[in-house]
DNA sequence: ACCCAGGGTGACG
DNA sequence: CGTCACCATGGG
């Protein structure tokens, strides 16, 4: 990988392993916007709006992004300093996985921000992504700061104590359902102290148990957090398509998510998380194992 | 009208 | 410890 930097932005060449597409529609991010060109995605990240487009020369841009920007922010959100052939290599060892992750070749984990996945994900439960996305859109656009790229209004997602200062009211009617009293009370908790960003130091058990005492977040959600913000890449996020997939392709089944879980950190040790990726955009694209 | 969605909670054994 | 009805909302 090799970047050249640009007043404004920068061209990274000789990229691989990474597919806009497959970073960006694989369920772990729900604010970046494919644009009409079909190879660009704009998305609101890390307080700031970027651009990234992908090149007919087969070189990256992101825009606006200084060398610093880029150093600080963006690759270690893009995970651009990850090995992921040697992932990849190490994961289709597996004949079973091997068809899935052939398919999602070009998956990244993001690095998230944690308050922003832990809201986010709480909204995920027994809902559907394009909901998710329309909940989230509304709450920034009512309750997040505007920032401005090429004449264009984005939104910040709000802060905590933004969230915290609403009315239950406020939130149903960003279409939050029951899970707007789990959203409020959480936001409540992270303002008055949670030690949210610090679990990053915890060890995975550690962070798990202390996520799970925020209203909302059951298994699926702290894996999501644990997975998508807090760089826990052996979290192991089981909902109803893992479940069937990992089902399906093993030829078994799991009484609870807990069990398919042991199975998936057996199986596939401290790459389970990237493990879990491959199989949830393989299950949704090609619709193998659908209901 | 019915089922499903990147599930969690509380009540019941 | 495991099971299960229920939860608000929109789309198929």
């Amino acid at each position: 990988m090799n970047q050249t930097f640009h007043n404004n932005h920068v061209h990274i060449q000789d990229i691989n392993y990474f597919q806009l597409r497959h970073v960006f529609e694989s369920g772990q991010t729900f604010r970046w916007q494919k644009q009409s060109n079909n190879q660009e995605y704009i998305g609101i990240a890390q307080e700031r709006v970027l651009q990234i487009k992908y090149c007919n020369d087969h070189s990256l841009l992101l825009n606006p992004c200084n060398q610093s920007e880029f150093k600080n922010i963006w690759e270690p959100y893009f995970d651009f300093r990850r090995d992921y052939s040697m992932i990849y290599h190490e994961l289709i060892k597996d004949s079973i996985l091997r068809t899935a992750v052939e398919y999602g070749c070009g998956i990244r984990l993001l690095n998230q921000d944690p308050w922003e996945s832990l809201i986010s994900f709480i909204l995920s439960s027994n809902n559907g992504i394009p909901r998710i996305k329309k909940i989230i859109q509304l709450l920034c656009s009512r309750y997040g700061k505007e920032i401005y790229f090429n004449d264009q209004k984005y939104y910040l997602f709000p802060d905590p104590q933004t969230i915290a200062s609403l009315s239950i009211k406020d939130l149903l009617e960003c279409g939050m359902g029951y899970r707007g009293i789990y959203v409020f009370e959480t936001s409540k908790m992270i303002h008055e102290g949670f030690p949210l960003y610090d679990l990053k130091a915890y060890g995975y058990q550690n962070a798990k148990q202390m996520l799970l005492t925020l209203p909302g977040v059951g298994p699926k959600v702290a894996n999501c957090i644990l997975l998508f913000s807090l760089g826990y890449k052996e979290a192991f996020p089981v909902d109803v398509w893992i479940k069937r997939i990992i089902e399906l392709l093993y030829n078994t089944t799991f009484n609870t998510p807990e069990k398919a879980q042991d199975f998936a950190i057996n199986h596939y040790g401290k790459f389970a998380g990237f493990a879990q990726q491959y199989m949830f955009f393989y299950a949704r694209e090609t619709g193998i194992g659908k209901k």
